[in-house]
DNA sequence: TCCATATGTCGAGACTAATCGACATAATGG
DNA sequence: CCATTATGTCGATTAGTCTCGACATATGGA
């Protein structure tokens, strides 16, 4: 991941309006949620929110697309990961000692212990 | 994790300044690093770094002791920790089936469990 | 085609952040 | 104490962000 991107992902994230539609996304993965029904729910105008969601989408944090006559907007799963690989594993710079106990406080939360989820996460 | 909390070390790390500054540290752990040398190795004015690095602290995300005449600068890795874990295990909202896989992908990394996955990490 | 619904874009005002010169404070040694 | 080194605080300027009214675009149906 470049530092740049990593950016853009923190800038999206470190304003609450936004912080808290991306973690409504994640709570309605993988249906998704029409733009509207993002602005009734926050209680926000719906231009103020296309703003919003258009800083998620450029930072790839989130998704579009259009459905009839309503934009469905979805979190993107594999942006969370990259951005908490960035903070743990590229911060970390190759050295174990430092990273594996980051890891070792996520893991209890639902660990992959099965093969078949280590090759579902494979890229 | 308090969502102002999150937002606030969001916040710092979106400034290419601090996140590099952030990274650094990483880097420097466990010693930690004078602010000076910080300022100088980011070619920064010390007033503007001392700004930046007031920041990080108010986020939490590093920490100061003062040493002598200068004032050492560590990363707390706990916060890492804690910021990892509120992307990827809060947000999750108790749904393995969304968080096991982003865990998965951290883990190759350097897994906390077992020499053997250790291992496995150095390929 | 015309209207209603859903969403996006533009622009202006208010607010917040970044930078850095000048000054202030803290520790140490002569 | 006074000078020196290391760092922090203040204040002003500049730059960027947030918000929302007004307008624009896109879709589906009467």
């Amino acid at each position: 991941m470049e530092s740049d991107q990593a950016i853009l992902a923190f800038t999206a994230l470190a304003q609450s309006t936004r912080l808290d539609v991306f973690r409504l996304l994640i709570e309605h993965e993988p249906e998704g949620l029409p733009a509207g029904d993002i602005a009734r729910h926050m209680a926000v105008p719906h231009n103020t929110m296309s703003t919003h969601l258009a800083v998620l989408t450029r930072a790839g944090l989130i998704e579009a697309e259009r459905q009839s006559r309503s934009i469905i907007y979805r979190a993107k799963l594999d942006a969370v990961r990259v951005l908490a690989g960035y903070l743990v594993k590229d911060c970390c710079g190759g050295r174990p000692e430092i990273c594996a106990p980051l890891i070792a406080e996520l893991t209890p939360c639902c660990a992959p212990q099965t093969e078949a989820v280590k090759e579902a996460a494979h890229d």
